[in-house]
DNA sequence: ATATCTGCCTGCTCGC
DNA sequence: TGCGAGCAGGCAGATA
């Protein structure tokens, strides 16, 4: 599932391969009226850019338009060689197809449709409520500290609430709170500035090393070159219950907690 | 304000 | 082997 830093690698990639293309078509989306304009609106835009919001890909294009994508679970963005355009119109899970001026093409695919496309004049109708970047300079352990004092919630459904911090999804909370020692269940705003710094220094390094890694490939996630990331061998804590932690030896504890399965180790991150 | 639940989706795993 | 049930989870929206 692409959280920041797999959206990361895929802008990056994109950036390189897309910025100055100019949309050709779009074949093929979703059989509504709101795909029909999607296409009009789109063809003879140019890409100017690619970036990263959150979790979301940000697309600014000529005539002061912007193209959000949001990957949620297993959507993917691909980038291939238009003799590959059949197949991709033959495959049940493409729902949009970018062709570009080049040849190449852009496949939005997503085999559980929980992915989104927008086209709107300003990114901040999609993107607005987010809260900051943690990976941002200006993102100190002080912010961090008075966003945890801001809400009485628990860390794990607090972290990953996007609208007070952008980008931490599942995987990423569960390792940081690994890294910073800190219980899954314990209130924001009962941690101390040592522990917010502990936090903050691990959101941020568990961050950059997957961005580092180009993202975590668990199965469905792959670069829109095709290749998957490296970050899962990393991974402390997710997905590995039972699993002695490297800490400490104790068996890694999976509860579902903010209806998320959350995992950590019991006797590092004791005290919920 | 916060917690909990449902729906959206499909592929995969598990148990019979 | 085959099949149905249950699960996974980001996010929106409803409800307690």
């Amino acid at each position: 599932m692409p959280e920041l830093p797999e959206v990361e690698t895929i802008v990056r990639m994109l950036r390189t391969q897309l910025v100055g293309q100019r949309v050709v078509s779009w074949p093929r989306c979703v059989a509504t009226s709101v795909a029909a304009e999607f296409e009009r609106e789109l063809a003879g835009r140019e890409i100017l850019d690619v970036r990263r919001r959150g979790k979301f890909v940000v697309i600014p294009l000529s005539g002061d338009k912007f193209c959000l994508v949001h990957l949620r679970m297993t959507g993917r963005l691909i980038i291939q060689d238009s003799t590959l355009t059949e197949a991709c119109i033959s495959d049940p899970h493409v729902h949009a197809l970018f062709h570009f001026a080049s040849g190449r093409i852009l496949c939005f695919r997503d085999t559980r449709k929980f992915g989104r496309l927008y086209l709107v004049d300003d990114p901040a109708e999609v993107v607005g409520d987010l809260g900051p970047e943690p990976l941002a300079e200006d993102f100190t352990s002080q912010h961090l500290y008075e966003l945890l004092r801001s809400h009485r919630k628990r860390l794990k459904p607090l972290l990953a609430d996007q609208r007070l911090l952008a980008g931490l999804g599942n995987i990423y909370i569960d390792e940081a709170l690994w890294e910073a020692k800190i219980h899954p269940l314990r209130l924001g705003h009962t941690l101390s500035m040592e522990e917010t710094e502990r936090l903050h220094a691990a959101i941020r390094g568990v961050l950059s090393r997957a961005i580092e890694n180009l993202g975590t490939t668990l199965r469905d996630y792959r670069t829109p070159l095709g290749v998957a990331g490296g970050n899962q061998e990393t991974l402390v804590v997710y997905g590995r219950q039972g699993q002695p932690c490297p800490r400490c030896g104790t068996p890694i504890r999976r509860e579902v907690i903010g209806g998320r399965g959350t995992w950590y180790c019991p006797s590092c991150q004791a005290g919920d």
